[in-house]
DNA sequence: TATCATAATGTTATAATATAACGTTTGTTA
DNA sequence: TAACAAACGTTATATTATAACATTATGATA
């Protein structure tokens, strides 16, 4: 089984970027940021990244091709992720509202399908643009 | 002032494929779709897309860069929007619940953040592949 | 109806995002 | 230590989207 915990050398220095970051990061611009650390395809890139997606450790914003660090403990490993975005700046946050998670992972559609996973992107202006 | 209603040529060829499509369409099997009719740039397709969004004719599906027609009431020009998405099949339905869009219209980030929009994706296996 | 502004068009080129396919290396564990 | 799975490195290419520029239609109004 793979382990969860434990990262590779290239998935450890995606992460870390992304970590470091103040907004979301784009692959390509991951990708300039760790030439001088030897990896020099995209190919590298986009593999790390969707290993970190599968272990929970990031997201995609799906608006904008571009990947965050998780700062919720409510998500479960994506399976719940809400976001707000500025339409302005370049600001995402990471929503983590139980009640909102619960009300969501608990809606059923009624043409018979049950859900395992949700992506809420909220839009607007956030407070230093507005 | 924009006329709500009035497509253009471009416009409504492009509307036409995307309404009697059984599912979501991607920008460039649109096109593919239209060069007999004369359409012959990925240019052209963009603006239609781009043109039939803000009037809230179509939705864009961000997790799978493609495009359904709209079926909904409630939306209102694709403020309000939510999606079923069969991971298996290709299928993807948008929900029109007045509940859901209320209670997420209605929901404010405690970081002093105002919506104005939000879109929201469901995953998981439609009846068919369940 | 002439004119002006706006929207839409057509076209070429290119940017930005993402994956395929192949062989090699590393790490785990039986 | 052999065998397998995971990660790596690399080249090539596919897919998605926009820039830029010249032209043509459309609609409003003087």
């Amino acid at each position: 089984m793979a382990q969860a915990q434990t990262l590779s050398r290239n998935q450890q220095i995606v992460l870390n970027i992304i970590e470091k970051a103040k907004g979301p990061l784009k692959a390509y611009s991951i990708l300039f940021n760790v030439q001088k650390k030897g990896i020099n395809a995209p190919q590298q890139i986009y593999r790390a990244l969707d290993k970190l997606i599968e272990m929970g450790k990031i997201h995609k914003i799906e608006s904008k091709n571009a990947f965050v660090a998780c700062k919720s403990s409510d998500c479960e490993i994506s399976k719940a992720t809400a976001f707000s975005i500025c339409e302005s700046c370049e600001m995402v946050d990471e929503i983590s509202d139980a009640k909102l998670s619960k009300y969501l992972s608990s809606f059923n559609h009624r043409k018979g399908m049950k859900f395992k996973r949700f992506n809420l992107e909220f839009f607007g202006l956030c407070k230093k643009c507005k």
